[in-house]
DNA sequence: CCCATCTTAAACAAAC
DNA sequence: TGTTTGTTTAAGATGG
């Protein structure tokens, strides 16, 4: 099946770690490095490597080369926009830029977000919150420089373009020269303000240690362009293409819920940006992407084609004339886009959508590092709940994943290309029960990532069983009908939005097949309760090991693999999303979830009262009931439906009461 | 290698 | 009749 390319995604995954493994199960997201997958050991390196040298193609990649390119790609289009124009004002056959142009490997940034390898599922599912965060950080080292690079590259770029510019200026029009120098220099203006600011921005959340050395330029209030983000689109206008919608919308769907999260929004105009990296997946993991770009990417490349012609047509903004060969766009070019007014401020308009990119790019950094800042939890913040979770997730945090993180830092640059969109869905089958049995009590996990799990097309990491119950003991009866648990996961999770079909029939099948959930006729039809005495029953075979778990995963994925996947779930949700284990939002939906005790139960926990055997679970004074319960199968469970005492559960979770609120009504009814 | 747990698929039957 | 709800069986993946 699909699988194939997928699984070696996960290849790296190599025995022990397979926690990942279900996710190969799905076939999903291979990320199809095969190449590097078949590298087992340090897969890692050996991508990275190839990445650099397939990179190369274009010059020496040096590894940062490498960063940039993932960092860059939000970048990327506005950049390339801009140098299209330059370089088109100078004289279409103008050197220069070309070079520049290669010389530069494109960047990306939101491409970047946006971008996946693995699948946003996998990477999550595999990596520990704590993990996920640890290689943010390192990415977001890895972006920082790359950035400043790619700054000074564009300065020195412009530089040049303006020197060329004064050349040839004396040929032109004064008027016109000035226009354009002035407009080269109010772009290198912006961009050293933004590099600056990106730089401080950075710094100033302490993840980096960067030296602003250029930045320290004299300008620094500037303030932004008026350019909405949202107006990017109309400037970019016919630029935008024909783009792939199916990307697209997959694209936009992760972005919207980012919008969600709080800025973003702008992100999602930005037309092409994205959508044309990566799906291929190179061999080596090597950024194809770059040159995979549609058209703008293609002069890269082909030195005989122009930066502004492409597939038969003429790129300059809002301008799609076809051409026949390069000879009549150019002389098109001449003719259409001649140095004059309407080109300069059009060039305007460009420097403007590139800066709004970039400014983008800083908040998305931005918001990015203060997730980080809130995840690790190492610095400041101290772990309300410290214990409960502990072991377990703790463990993890630092010991597993700090190692990681700096060695892998520099190599995995690059993420497979991959999987792109396309992986969001495949989604596959990740089961990972881990989760379930790795300790994590599903409704702490959930109540911290509720968000994420809610918008971001991510597969939760907890069995069909646990998420069950975690439906059924939401509400306040602790009965919920079919339809309604259906409903839960659709709400709940935006993973169950899709392939309703399969996910549906294994709720049906969980529901028959385990003990633990007992149907209950009703007035109204029957409802399914937990039996908490059989699920506890049946969780002590779980396993205890997360923490070596993990190690293997993370010893055996690349970590580039990782980075990308991870950014890959980031990009899709693009919002807060993991959380870690160690610390609960109190926020949050803490008081969705109302259970955790089972999970507590889980392996680890120095609970009390309790040894796997018999679930701690509760300590707290809310559950009891539920927990008591035990005493009677099923039907236990329904008659000290307290009602209140968790008392809204959805409401939280859900504003909308969504049609499946409906059920509130149902009456009590008794069930046995 | 065996066993247990999970996930998917799918066939069926009964109820709506 | 078509859909939903439940049950079962089977197979494959994972992990201990």
């Amino acid at each position: 099946m699909m699988v194939e390319s997928a699984s070696e995604t996960i290849r790296s995954a190599p025995s022990g770690q397979n926690g990942v493994g279900s996710l190969s199960g799905q076939g999903d997201g291979g990320s199809g490095t095969g190449t590097a997958g078949t590298a087992p050991a340090s897969g890692r390196d050996g991508s990275g490597r190839d990445a650099a040298s397939g990179a190369d193609s274009n010059g020496e990649m040096s590894s940062t080369e490498l960063l940039h390119f993932q960092q860059q790609q939000a970048l990327q289009v506005a950049r390339q926009f801009l140098l299209q124009q330059v370089s088109s004002l100078n004289s279409p056959g103008n050197n220069d830029s070309k070079q520049s142009a290669s010389a530069v490997q494109v960047p990306v940034s939101v491409a970047m977000m946006s971008q996946q390898m693995l699948t946003p599922q996998q990477m999550q599912q595999i990596l520990s919150p704590p993990q996920l965060q640890a290689l943010l950080q390192q990415q977001q080292a890895l972006m920082l420089q790359q950035l400043q690079e790619y700054y000074k590259k564009q300065q020195e770029q412009l530089h040049l373009q303006l020197l060329t510019q004064q050349q040839a200026g004396k040929q032109q029009p004064k008027e016109a020269l000035g226009n354009k120098q002035l407009a080269f220099q109010q772009q290198l203006l912006q961009m050293q303000q933004l590099q600056q600011q990106h730089l401080l921005n950075l710094q100033r959340q302490g993840l980096v240690s960067l030296q602003p050395s250029q930045a320290s330029g004299p300008l620094q209030a500037l303030p932004q362009a008026a350019v909405c983000p949202t107006d990017l689109p109309q400037l970019w206008k016919g630029e935008g293409a024909p783009g792939q919608p199916a990307e697209d919308s997959v694209r936009q769907e992760g972005l919207d819920l980012a919008s969600t999260a709080a800025t973003a929004t702008s992100f999602a105009s930005p037309p092409k940006v994205s959508p044309p990296l990566s799906h291929h997946p190179l061999p080596n993991g090597q950024p194809t992407v770059l040159t995979s770009r549609r058209d703008s990417s293609s002069h890269e490349e082909t030195p005989s084609s122009h930066p502004l012609y492409g597939h038969g047509e003429c790129k300059w903004p809002g301008c799609e004339t076809l051409c026949e060969d390069l000879g009549q766009f150019i002389k098109h070019l001449n003719t259409e886009h001649a140095l004059d007014d309407r080109s300069t401020a059009q060039c305007r308009v460009q420097m403007q959508v590139v800066q709004q990119l970039e400014i983008q790019l800083a908040k998305e950094s931005e918001r990015l590092q203060a997730m980080m800042a809130h995840l690790h939890m190492r610095p400041s913040e101290p772990k309300p709940f410290s214990q409960p979770v502990t072991i377990s997730a703790d463990s993890f945090p630092d010991g597993l994943v700090h190692p990681p993180t700096s060695a892998a830092a520099p190599v995995t640059p690059l993420r497979p290309p991959g999987l792109g969109s396309a992986s969001l869905h495949s989604g596959g089958p990740a089961r990972r029960r881990s989760s379930d049995k790795f300790c994590s009590p599903i409704s702490s996990e959930l109540a911290q990532n509720h968000e994420f799990y809610k918008n971001a097309d991510v597969r939760p990491p907890f069995t069909y069983a646990s998420l069950i119950r975690q439906a059924i003991l939401e509400t306040p009866d602790r009965q919920l009908t079919l339809n309604e648990i259906y409903n839960w996961f659709t709400r709940m999770f935006a993973y169950f939005r899709r392939n309703t079909a399969t996910w549906k029939n294994a709720v049906r099948h969980n529901l028959s097949l385990h003990k633990c959930f007992v149907r209950v006729e009703n007035v109204k039809g029957a409802v399914w309760t937990v039996d908490e005495r059989e699920y506890q029953k049946r969780r002590p075979p779980k396993m205890t090991g997360s923490p070596t778990l993990v190690k293997n995963m993370i010893s055996g994925l690349s970590y580039g693999a990782l980075n990308a996947s991870y950014q890959a779930a980031l990009a899709e949700s693009s919002f807060p999303l993991l959380s870690s284990p160690g610390m609960l939002n109190p926020g949050s939906a803490s008081s969705l979830l109302p259970l955790s005790q089972d999970d507590m139960g889980a392996p680890g926990e120095p609970l009390p009262s309790n040894g796997s055997s018999s679930p701690p679970r509760l300590s707290p004074p809310q559950y009891s009931h539920q927990v008591q319960v035990k005493e009677e199968p099923a039907e236990a469970e329904e008659d000290r439906r307290p009602g209140p005492p968790l008392g809204a559960p959805n409401p939280s979770t859900v504003g909308p009461p969504e049609d499946r609120d409906l059920e509130e009504d149902l009456p009590g009814e008794d069930m046995s």
